[in-house]
DNA sequence: TTGTAACCGTTGCATCTGAAACAATCAAGT
DNA sequence: ACTTGATTGTTTCAGATGCAACGGTTACAA
């Protein structure tokens, strides 16, 4: 057993570098449409599922709903985003993209693809490896 | 090839989220002392290396200057840091742990062992394929 | 029906964050 | 010696963040 502490040894603090390290890489997709990276994930999540409300979102995204609330204010003021009524619950708001917005959201996504298809190519075997424990850390968290 | 984006597929999401995650669970460790992460971090280092300056903490964890200087700031006016002068260079600072800062670096470097410890075992034979890759990721960033 | 609790999304506030500007210092060439 | 440019650390300022409180709505049981 190892005696003395190496943060560079610490998996969390290993997992903030990568995490830090990647994201740095791609955040000029959606900067350079003058998104934040909670803005670029809400529209992420609505090009994928059509349509979520805000609560849906911070769920799935693990995202503080005052965070959520921001983006849809900001997509929506950008023209990228509308809300619509949800049947029978005035609570909610069905958020979706425009037109403009999906053009947009297909605009990123590709880089996105590429970006991680390159990431993977760069991993090789390991990056199966490495999604499937990201998931297991991620899912730990989640039963709380 | 996969065709339609999904943000669940993305590693760079995949690994913030799985570092939020982990964070998460560790963060009352430095919390309970009044501490932020990157005070946290800070600390970890001087407590590692001995003796570093400000702008070599900052190349080594990827933390902006500006977090790097109020951390030090708020290190130094709890106690547990101190300031000296570099030989031939008067811009630079010597920083270090004071002896308090020392005996509470230690006690933090303890839980974070066992908690580094109980992961690992949770991940079984992955977390050295985890720790791999996660260098390989962060070293490719660290060479721009 | 009425009361209570839970839920949804927004806002206020204090804090955290990073980009840019800054003063002080050093390095290197002229 | 002097100028120019780079480096180190701090401060400023605008924006991002999270917690708590809030109004409006719904669910449900008494």
């Amino acid at each position: 057993m190892r005696q003395t502490f190496d943060l560079s040894q610490f998996l969390p603090y290993l997992l903030n570098q990568a995490a830090k390290a990647t994201s740095l890489a791609f955040q000029d997709s959606y900067r350079d449409h003058g998104m934040t990276r909670t803005e670029w994930r809400v529209m992420a999540n609505l090009g994928a599922q059509g349509s979520l409300t805000a609560s849906e979102i911070g769920r799935i995204t693990f995202t503080d709903k005052t965070k959520v609330s921001r983006a849809v204010q900001a997509l929506e003021a950008a023209g990228w985003l509308r809300r619509g009524a949800v049947e029978r619950d005035r609570r909610r708001e069905n958020l979706s993209l425009t037109d403009a917005g999906r053009i947009l959201c297909r605009q990123i996504e590709h880089r996105a693809l590429d970006f991680d298809a390159a990431l993977r190519a760069d991993l090789g075997v390991d990056a199966a490896v490495l999604e499937a424990v990201l998931r297991r850390l991620i899912a730990k968290a989640q039963v709380r």
